[in-house]
DNA sequence: GAACCGTGGCT
DNA sequence: TAGCCAAGGTT
């Protein structure tokens, strides 16, 4: 072994130090990886666990998924965010079935065709399936490959993506893609983390430019993020016999999720009960209860408590309903 | 190319 | 506390 190879030496580290013991890790099949990929976009490994089991245990294999029903679907993912990737997987499943004949494909040029497969998705399912090396360039690997090459300064966003899969690609080992895959996540998620990296345990530590010159922190540069503050949105509780009126909403957040009908102008029969800080996006959410009948209210479906509870309603919605309504 | 999409954890 | 960030992809 080179000690000059990077790939090499976290390859070994990996075996020692790193994570064996995932759920999905005991699978090298496509669907089961494909689906842990798609949760752990944007997502930590600890929320998705559990979200993880009870989806593959209702879902077993890609067939079923393709013939489930859309609704329970979202039950399933209520609560994980980025509900776009339900609809896609539920989509992808449906493609996989119909064009592949049910086998969910391995190669990087077909999975890219695929609803919600991206290039770092797809390289991280070939890798897992396969054990031929193929290039990943999540967060993880941003971070990695940054500070390692010192890659970042001055970049725009897309040059320096563009930079960072030259170098995961020159950077990669000719074998064991696999554990290399899992090597980079790993070290990445607890080594070479973005907030004081734990660079006196780094396989990589005297290789790294980042570390030779003390700008670990610095690398890769920080996203840049201009919130907008957004006007509130009123929803509007109404009760009737014990079961609160739900819609779908169809754009925007919490989309394909069940959620309170909106109100543009608080009718006079309402009064303010609480109110819900959507942090990331600053969406907020003013909730009114009404009085019915003097409103008429709009076209949707009464929830009982039991069923709100299994709903796929979001989070924050969720809490503050169960908490109302008890 | 940039805006958009969620939630939980961390400091 | 309030901002920042995480196993990105789509439009």
């Amino acid at each position: 072994m080179k000690k000059s190879d990077p790939a090499r030496a976290i390859i070994e580290w990996q075996k020692q130090f790193g994570r064996h013991d995932l759920p999905w890790q005991q699978t090298t099949e496509p669907y089961p990886r494909w689906v842990a990929e798609i949760m752990l976009q944007q997502t930590q490994v600890k929320t998705v666990i559990p979200y993880y089991l009870k989806f593959m245990s209702r879902f077993p294999t890609v067939k079923a998924l393709a013939k489930a029903d859309r609704e329970e679907v979202f039950q399933l993912w209520a609560g994980l965010g980025y509900y776009s990737r339900a609809e896609n997987l539920h989509r992808c499943a449906q493609e996989v079935a119909e064009r592949y004949n049910g086998v969910f494909p391995t190669e990087i040029s077909d999975l890219v065709t695929l609803s919600g497969i991206g290039r770092s998705t797809a390289g991280a399912i070939r890798s897992a399936c396969t054990d031929i090396p193929s290039p990943i360039l999540d967060g993880n690997v941003k971070r990695v490959l940054s500070r390692l090459l010192l890659i970042g300064d001055g970049l725009s966003a897309s040059a320096l993506d563009k930079k960072l899969w030259l170098a995961a690609e020159e950077i990669q080992p000719k074998e064991e893609g696999r554990a290399y895959a899992q090597a980079m996540m790993d070290l990445g998620a607890t080594v070479c983390v973005r907030n004081r990296p734990r660079c006196e345990v780094c396989p990589l530590q005297k290789m790294c430019r980042a570390c030779a010159e003390g700008l670990q922190e610095s690398y890769p540069p920080k996203k840049k993020r201009a919130p907008v503050p957004e006007e509130p949105i009123h929803m509007l509780i109404y009760v009737r016999d014990g079961k609160v009126l739900l819609i779908k909403r169809e754009s925007r957040y919490w989309k394909n999720l069940w959620v309170l009908p909106e109100a543009q102008v608080l009718p006079s029969d309402a009064r303010e009960c609480g109110f819900i800080t959507h942090r990331l996006t600053h969406l907020k959410l003013m909730i009114s209860l009404s009085t019915v009948p003097l409103s008429s209210p709009p076209e949707g479906r009464w929830f009982t408590l039991e069923e709100l509870t299994n709903a796929a309603v979001a989070t924050p919605l969720k809490t503050f309903l169960l908490e109302f309504l008890a």
